[in-house]
DNA sequence: AAAATAGTGTCTATAAGACATTATGTC
DNA sequence: GACATAATGTCTTATAGACACTATTTT
């Protein structure tokens, strides 16, 4: 079998090797803003700087698992439900280090459970908005950007929301995640429609109570991974 | 600048690298069936079985740019008009020589223009149906899988069939074009109704001739780029 | 009873899909 | 005039969007 003998003996070091590093934009929506997850750089370069969480990808492990590596291992943030490939990030002068390609990744978190933490080469590790986001080390910013222009369009087309809300939530509480990544605001009754005509909610036999108003029925999807809508 | 000056001396050479490539799934539409380019391997490892066009990135090109060069280097296919970034395919054992990351992109060229002719490392080039693809080397087979379910979506909501079609047709062969993609017949009048409304579409002062029978209208695109339809 | 948020229906406009006949060229 | 493909319109159904009031709980 061709695969496993070699007549033709190959030699791996013929071609000198880019760099390989993963970078993972991870979102949230709290404070009724889209947050993105930085790191202040504790190395060259670009040391002080913001950037996105990342780093090389090691010989023994796939892509998704070095992007779920990193975001841990820099921030603090583990097990991410949704963690997706963005686009892989090649130009050949993006690093100052060496010939660096980045395979991009974009992670969904539910708003409650993150408090990030400085890990191995970051100084600090931190939300911010995204329409207000530090100067950005690297083509960092291309990358968020391409990340937002993703979100925004598989919003409309799968159940991606799921990811940025606890596992139990209330109608407005769903709306407010679509007006957040969206930017703009929803009918309150279109939106309700829309949404339970797809039956990926299921309705609980539970509400949320919580000040002078009256209680709102807990929803869960019926599916925690992205569903194509329609 | 942090950017420039190198307090921490960084060693390029700490981490082994995986080697990178990009492959290429090159897609056209002839003779009522879409088909995809493959070359057959001239060398170890899967010497003598079918492939995707595809090779290492060099150091000093960009991941678009080694697409292009591939592209032609393997098959003598030059210039093709589309060509994107599709997904990067990272498995550890991918490939028996080395770890071998593939940044993947997938092509749309017109009909007529493509005679394949071998290359480097190709001992042949060659249209095959993609709905009757020969086994194939490495992972290719999952990577003509996912080009083909982007290709199938991007159809219904971009304007990149305008790739596929020489600059001037008749609305037959890019409703052609439609049905060949998606696997369906689709209703003529409905068809045109549809892509006239987009005014993607410019009616030439021009018909195509050919056969006992009424000459059609030729049309051109107005911009020879993806557009995003409504 | 005041405050605050939850929850609900109709009407209109637009888009999508089913469907058959006439028009115009060549041979 | 026979043949072959081009070109065209209506009706029905589904979807999206505008729009305002009542319900339920806490304090």
């Amino acid at each position: 079998m061709s695969t496993t003998d070699s007549p033709t003996p190959y030699d791996p070091n013929a071609f000198e090797r880019p760099s390989v590093t993963v970078d993972v934009v991870a979102f949230t929506a709290r404070e009724r803003k889209l947050h993105v997850l930085l790191i202040k750089r504790g190395v060259w370069p670009f040391e002080g700087h913001w950037a996105l969480p990342g780093g090389f990808v090691q010989m023994s492990e796939g892509l998704d698992a070095a992007a779920h590596r990193e975001l841990t291992e820099e921030t603090g943030v583990a097990g991410a439900e949704f963690l997706e490939q963005l686009y892989t990030f090649g130009n050949v002068n993006r690093d100052p280090r060496t010939r660096v390609i980045s395979v991009a990744y974009y992670a969904l978190l539910p708003e409650p459970s993150i408090s990030p933490r400085a890990g191995t080469d970051a100084a600090e590790a931190q939300w911010w908005p995204a329409d207000a986001l530090p100067p950005l080390a690297f083509d960092h910013a291309e990358i968020v950007k391409t990340a937002l222009s993703r979100l925004r369009a598989k919003l409309g087309y799968t159940s991606v929301a799921y990811a940025l809300l606890a596992p139990e939530f209330t109608l407005t509480e769903l709306q407010t995640v679509y007006e957040i990544i969206l930017g703009r605001e929803l009918d309150k009754r279109n939106f309700r429609k829309k949404m339970l005509s797809t039956e990926l909610l299921e309705g609980l036999e539970k509400q949320r109570r919580g000040g002078a108003h009256r209680p709102a029925q807990l929803f869960s999807f019926t599916k925690r991974e992205p569903v194509f809508l329609d």
